[in-house]
DNA sequence: CTCTAATCGAGACGGTACGTCGCGTCTTACG
DNA sequence: CGTAAGACGCGACGTACCGTCTCGATTAGAG
């Protein structure tokens, strides 16, 4: 995650009992904050109180508070997409979609403040860029939608299903299972083979 | 847009020639900038340079950059739904994509900045609200998605599609008559009744 | 004394009523700080604040708080040796430190703030820096001793009996005029042709 | 000079060799740093680096910065007036004089990096505060001038002439003779009985 | 010669001050 | 006499050192 390493051993992140507290107490407070305000009215120095860490401390850890969210987003959106292929056996997007969902509501917390918080603009970008990784991996593409395209409005489409479903009262009936089916139906299948234009 | 007032008049947003070239001057300069650089590295002294007014000027015409691009941004989004609207009789939606894309051909560089530019972020969250005014003023929704829920995604996803178009060069193949296409395809027709999962 | 210019007159340290205030209310801030501690334990922060002028607002006039003090010394060093200079008619020594003595009596409090307080180290360097310029001015020297340590001696000589007349109880006996024939018997007289060694 | 204490023995300055060598070092560092700058661009953490100890280590020998580099100065002052005091027979002032500079002379590297270097500052005052004891165990006094004053001025001036000295090239003609001789002339003759005014 | 405790290096940490940048207000001198 | 130019107070930034505090890893010297 972060660039750095320890001389010794030449494994990142020290494993310094303090510096495993640093970094977990900036995680902690910058979620907690963004649970209040959006991104660019949060300041170091809120973090750092929030924290009960050292303003200077903060820059041993992280370069700029991008680079913390970063941090954090690339983090929890890898678990997520890791589960959802390995939930999946790749080719069945249903089951992926269904694992998904099911985590996504399991962390609901988490992932509500991700997605509907303040930090909302830098997860959306960091998804795209860690899917277009996922997605150069795969070879094939069988849509009839550009692939740069099929990625992006397959994202964001999830993203923003995601999103709006954090946002409804946990009560309002929408089961893990419902929104996996939206996010199959609205995501994933206007892009496959067979779902465009008849082609002249 | 602006709480601006003249004190003589009581009008908002004076009409004073001097005013209006200022006013002009400066959204210029800021759509120049976003060319450059995105919207959070470009200060207010930025716009005044570069529009060649002073910097005390700016705060007579708009509170903050923020307020100045969103100036710009709703005036151009307005122009783009009004046109797309009224070409449409509001059913025929295909009709109204091939407008819009039309549109936004004619404007291509303008819109290249403001959707591919340092404002893409705020001219999405713009577009979601005009259009969230503009949908509530329908009182029909057949869909099988919640309305709110397809409003989001149908928006998010025309925006994703035509950002995406600007950025491709312009020989790339892709007309505006295709760019429609995709749109009622992809962003559209989804949420259409009958496009759902077969209900239980 | 600082190199600020303003852009239409040419002119230096700007003649707006502002700045000359804050200013004159650093200067005095710095003289007023110095009575209490020494230069290297005073902050920019704490000129600041005794001065009633933003923390910023220092370095739109002053780069560093040295350069506050050098612009402080110079100025009034300056004062003295021009005073000192005029009074004697150059050649007549005695005339000239008693002018000096008088001078110093009638400022003791600002001249022992400067002599005795925290910036007695920049303002020994500065005499010296001053007089340098001065000496080199005149071409013959007619002592026995290498003009540059002459020089030298001459100028701490001085400063050092100053200081310590200063941080005399006023009412000790040491009139200006005893002063200043200290200064000629321990400063001046002993570099003078004829004071030194019989030389083989 | 360190209030370091051993456990066990209650001795000051550990004789542990560790210890030792880490002052040594320590002492020789700031000596190499004062040739290269002035004391307060050193930091400590140059001087740890210099002497290849550890910056931690530092802390274990002298509080501060300030504090080694009085350790050495009073070290090396206390040597040089304890010799000429020796030297001379405390009323022959001119041997005394003679046996001074011939020490610096052979220290001549050392002495000038303490009063030519980024120290001088501090030595002057370390200077006059070991001569201002010794002076203390004299009783008499014969001079015209207050004793206070006249040590003063005996120090600041021995030590004005021996930096400039030490500035000098080597063999710019001035040998310890020469020097002795200005040094009895300048620093002590003017201030004994019979050199002052005629008195009234 | 061994073992115990003093000493050391490394470096994370909470602080304080630095000097810079941009903001938005308010004053002033000029046209 | 209005307006641009710009001085100002403010507050966040990111940096440099400070001095404190753990940690192990040596290593000196007492037994």
């Amino acid at each position: 995650m972060t660039e750095q390493v320890t001389k010794k051993t030449g494994k990142r992140s020290g494993t310094d009992a303090r510096q495993v507290k640093s970094r977990h107490a900036l995680r902690s407070a910058m979620l907690t904050l963004l649970e209040r305000k959006p991104l660019d009215e949060i300041t170091i120095r809120d973090i750092a109180a929030e924290s009960d860490v050292g303003y200077t401390t903060f820059f041993r850890h992280y370069p700029s508070k991008a680079d913390l969210l970063n941090d954090i987003a690339a983090d929890e959106i890898r678990n997520l997409v890791d589960l959802s292929m390995a939930g999946a056996n790749s080719t069945d997007m249903r089951a992926g979609s269904l694992v998904l969902c099911a985590y996504v509501q399991q962390h609901r917390a988490l992932w509500s403040t991700l997605l509907t918080g303040g930090a909302a603009g830098v997860m959306r970008e960091e998804f795209l860029r860690i899917s277009r990784e996922v997605a150069a991996e795969h070879g094939e593409w069988g849509g009839w939608v550009p692939r740069e395209l099929g990625t992006i409005l397959a994202v964001t489409t999830i993203v923003e299903i995601i999103a709006w479903w954090l946002s409804q009262p946990e009560d309002a009936g929408f089961s893990s299972a419902r929104v996996a089916d939206m996010i199959y139906h609205l995501a994933i299948a206007p892009t496959l083979p067979g779902s465009g234009p008849a082609r002249a």
